[in-house]
DNA sequence: ACGGTTTAGGTCAGGATCTGTCCTCAATGT
DNA sequence: ACATTGAGGACAGATCCTGACCTAAACCGT
């Protein structure tokens, strides 16, 4: 029946909002009895949902953190702070998880309402880009490509290569890699009738064209390996070899596997190669480092 | 009965998981008949959730944006990314919902497993602070006084106030109040039986007691009003008067209006009065108005 | 130690609901 | 035009839900 469900539903947003309630005030606010109330907590516990109780004055009903992830029921504000705080931790480049981040934002932009989206839109374009610059990531474009890998969508996009050319791509999405502050798409190219990485910045106006394709197999273990070796495999601009006055360990340890390779030369310095298409990026990049060099 | 409410549940969670699906894939799923998932569309319909659907070919089921927030199904992965995302978010002092991310944390972290708070915390402690540095604060602390907020129990912590001292205090919490990148609490000081504004972090290892309270009236329309005239009732260690070469108007709008105020000189210029304890807070801002003076 | 409060849960009866089956209809893409 | 897919009415049997009533157990404050 709707009734029993959207109650389970309505006392599981109750136990969120507040941690303490007693049986009476459960009943009243879901106008039911209290026995029903009791055979409701049996009811989310039998879920896996643990709400702990106790008897007494001073005793009720309190939603523990148990093992599995109950749904979670959010108000216009939660969502909106939910929604910015997953484009910024999209877009920060910092924690680790940026992929997954980008993952919750598709499942919840894909069921938020219209008067919250353009709530965090207004919030989006208000926030200050992080010192340092760099080309920027509109988590917009992010979500659409990654939803459309998730859907086995097409999307089309105007494509500027690194130099300069411009072209137009249709492509069978099929996943999204980041790359320290860079995102790849990595997807089946139909014009040229291969698999291709498209750097998400490079990108312009990218849009779901609706049709669905079978996904294929990717020619590599993972995504991830493929978006390394066609990088490697495009070779930069720029390039780098920097003696640094510290040990190889510690550099290894400090620094991002993908922005170089360290080599140790003796106890107390090593080689680092890296490279980029921007001179400026490198500098920081080496700065950043912070050793003697 | 608990077939069928957690059947609407795994139902919504499918539909959140991907977009498009076929009505025989869903009974699959499910292990129910067809006609058994029409009728749990039709619920979650008239639950208010917007469940689209197509006939023929191709055709299938699909979970639209309605106007509200269904409740929001989540795996590990996700529920991590949103905890990052708003202790970030909750950090950042740059979007304008600290607050609001902070209540959505405080509900989150009430029901996130064990296991999945060990990888944020890990996450947590690797994230890098933004350039610029300044007073960091636990997010970790922020929760607990704001989950103390909303169940109107008392936080004993030591406290170093301004001059240096020392003090240990047991408070009744009323709110918690960000202003800039700062965090204060709004509560009712047990032991001086008297109103005060705590800085969050001058607060060291805030601890629930356990202790319920019955809130109190605040002597002011709001907590952020309070915290506002506790803050110009206690003046700062250093002062500044700045002449900016830019009209009062356009420096009224870029700028915070709790940085300071501004006073108009003509039409070119205007006048700018702040205030720090700290003169390297100071003098960032002013250089961050980005006008000449 | 005791009484009051609060949750736990068994039982019962009547009513409501759910499910699968069967069938017909409508929409849509090939 | 046809095959596919969703919409939904009808039915029968099984199941479940709810409120009422009652007893037990845990716990707090006096």
């Amino acid at each position: 029946m709707t009734e029993t469900s959207s109650r389970l539903l309505e006392l599981l947003s109750l136990l969120q909002a507040r941690r303490d309630w007693q049986g009476f005030e459960l009943a009243d606010r879901l106008a039911v009895s209290g026995r029903t109330v009791r055979r409701d907590v049996e009811r989310l516990r039998r879920l896996g949902y643990p709400v702990e109780s106790l008897t007494g004055p001073a005793g009720g009903y309190r939603l523990r953190a148990g093992t599995a992830m109950p749904p979670l029921l959010l108000d216009d504000e939660e969502a909106v702070a939910i929604a910015v705080g997953l484009r910024t931790a999209a877009r920060a480049s910092i924690t680790g998880i940026e992929e997954t981040a980008l993952r919750a934002l598709v499942k919840l932009e894909q069921v938020l309402p219209a008067r919250l989206r353009r709530r965090v839109k207004a919030l989006g374009d208000v926030t200050v880009m992080p010192p340092g610059g760099g080309p920027t990531i509109d988590p917009q474009q992010l979500t659409v490509i990654a939803a459309a890998c998730r859907e086995s969508e097409c999307v089309r996009f105007a494509y500027r290569s690194r130099d300069g050319a411009e072209s137009r791509r249709e492509v069978e999405c099929h996943s999204v890699v980041n790359q320290g502050r860079r995102w790849y798409l990595v997807a089946w190219d139909r014009g040229r009738e291969d698999w291709r990485t498209f750097r998400v910045d490079r990108m312009e106006r990218p849009a779901a064209t609706g049709v669905r394709f079978q996904p294929r197999k990717l020619p590599a273990k993972d995504p991830v390996a493929y978006v390394e070796q066609s990088l490697s495999a495009a070779p930069s601009r720029f390039e780098a070899r920097i003696t640094l006055h510290a040990p190889a360990a510690e550099i290894e340890s400090s620094v991002p596997s993908y922005w170089g390779t360290v080599e140790p030369i003796d106890e107390r310095s090593c080689e680092f190669r890296t490279g980029d298409d921007e001179l400026s990026w490198l500098a920081m990049r080496i700065t950043m480092i912070g050793v003697e060099f």
